[in-house]
DNA sequence: TTAGAATATAAGTAAATTCTTAAATAATAA
DNA sequence: TTATTATTTAAGAATTTACTTATATTCTAA
């Protein structure tokens, strides 16, 4: 895979409004996979399948912690990447309102 | 439309490898859709799609110059958007060397 | 050693996206 | 007016992605 391909995969995995979700859970620190299943309002097969989604994308890591697995960011920058986008909205209705 | 909905939008649209390579090419400056017709290997109607797209996520505006429309970024903030992005795929990679 | 909890995977269907081809529109030049 | 250039839109087929259900795996505790 290129770089761009793997820019791209980035993008692609964060376009979608679950795996977006479970990102900003993971914001805030790391997370329990059975956290995540209370929080997120899906099957918990679908969930592994988006979270596997991000972990191949390199976007979060996966820890065993005890019994259960814990999902973090794998990358500060993911953070300045949603904080990014959201700028970009804001400046988008702030520009409207003038 | 919810501003999560908005920013998932904005990922979803650079989530794809011709769209990708639409805005690298409008980072260095407004662009003619007859440019990117002629260094875009696909179709004229697949291009003026995808463009579309972008329009409709926020990430470009079109003018219309003399005979032709140039589309450029529509935020300055696009260009930080992929560089975080690189970033993070370049930080992958020192990692793995380490 | 079996039972149960937590998580992942497989397989198939449903839904969404992408691409191709053809036609439409809009502006200008002849 | 008619033809031409630039670009968009429409429609449908092809491909990809997402979701559901069922099953598998891996620990640990009883």
């Amino acid at each position: 895979m290129t770089k761009d391909e793997l820019v791209v995969k980035i993008f692609k995995a964060l376009g979608h409004p679950i795996r977006y979700k479970i990102i900003n859970y993971l914001l805030d620190g790391p997370k329990c996979v059975c956290i995540l299943n209370q929080d997120i309002e899906f099957s918990q097969s679908n969930l592994s399948q988006h979270l596997r989604i991000l972990k191949d994308a390199g976007i979060v890591k996966s820890e065993k912690v005890g019994l259960n697995i814990h999902y973090s960011l794998a990358d500060d920058k993911i953070k300045d990447l949603i904080n990014i986008a959201r700028q970009i909205i804001d400046n988008k209705f702030e520009k409207l309102m003038e």
